[in-house]
DNA sequence: CCCCAGGCTTTAC
DNA sequence: GTAAAGCCTGGG
């Protein structure tokens, strides 16, 4: 990768198989929201970044080139070789045409936390009420943070949220879900469950103990490993996966479970990836489904 | 007004 | 084991 300090930022030249669109409209994240054309700035941990795209080159604003190094290669993804993974994934006709269309598609490592709460929150919501929630839990309880003069809030800390009545979490609208904030909130944060050693298990074990928290069944275990655990031999099946599934694959109205199976045995180790292109090419052309 | 939206828990076969 | 009902809330 060819990196240069500027100011205020870095700019990576004629970067490969990443495109700001793809990456944060593609549903693995709720805290980017585009600025202006191809240009997002997103609250990510402790800090607001900004990423543009100019021609070929990827323009990243609020770190230096050793943060670069340190943390946000690793955030987006970048050290990992994508055309590898799609031309694998091509010999498949549908995720030829599914990776054509997202190829600037990379899977963000997110913070767990975050990541777990965002995606319980998720569950029968459309995403722009569920960034609403996201935003409404980081103004309340997270950190402000000024990037140009603006305010920003990081996503509440499990201490940060730890000692809320499920009332108090209910402000934020999430509706019945807040119960299900409220335990994760009290397991993480008395110790009872730790995400860092559970992302370090076996995959079934991940899942497994993901499952254990109260409102967190497959889907949702899937997209937390995926999107903030590196485990990429997952398939997260949503209703949309399932429609998509359904029509160019089976046929035929079948189980999600029978979904993930046929996708772990197609896909294995890259079944994350093929899933992120599917999902994305299924979101933007949904009315063939109907 | 009714229906749906990136699921889960509960209850009933 | 699998299948259906009910769930908070906002927007169409």
């Amino acid at each position: 990768m060819n990196i240069e300090e500027i100011n205020k930022g870095i700019v990576i030249k004629n970067i490969q198989n990443f495109h700001p669109i793809h990456t944060f409209e593609c549903g693995q994240c709720f805290r980017w929201n585009k600025t202006d054309d191809n240009t997002y700035i997103g609250v990510v941990r402790d800090k607001v970044i900004e990423v543009e795209l100019r021609g070929v080159d990827l323009y990243i604003y609020n770190i230096s080139q050793e943060e670069f190094y340190h943390r946000w290669q690793d955030y987006f993804d970048l050290a990992r070789d994508y055309s590898i993974i799609q031309e694998k994934l091509k010999i498949d006709p549908i995720l030829k045409r599914a990776i054509d269309y997202g190829r600037g598609i990379r899977i963000l490592n997110q913070d767990p936390w975050e990541t777990l709460i965002s995606f319980i929150i998720s569950s029968n919501k459309n995403i722009p009420h569920i960034k609403k929630i996201i935003e409404y839990l980081s103004r309340s309880y997270g950190s402000m943070l000024i990037y140009k003069g603006k305010e920003y809030y990081t996503f509440p800390t499990p201490k940060q949220l730890s000692g809320l009545s499920i009332e108090e979490i209910s402000k934020s609208k999430c509706g019945y879900r807040a119960k299900f904030i409220h335990a994760a909130v009290e397991r993480v944060s008395n110790g009872d469950i730790n995400l860092d050693y559970i992302s370090s298990l076996s995959s079934h074990q991940t899942r497994e103990g993901l499952i254990s928290l109260y409102g967190v069944g497959p889907k949702i275990a899937d997209c937390v490993m995926l999107f903030s655990m590196g485990k990429y031999e997952v398939f997260p099946t949503d209703v949309w996966i399932k429609r998509l599934m359904e029509y160019f694959y089976f046929k035929k109205p079948t189980s999600i479970k029978e979904i993930r199976k046929f996708a772990n045995k197609k896909w294995g180790n890259l079944a994350g990836f093929a899933q992120q292109y599917l999902f994305y090419y299924g979101r933007s052309h949904g009315e063939i489904f109907k």
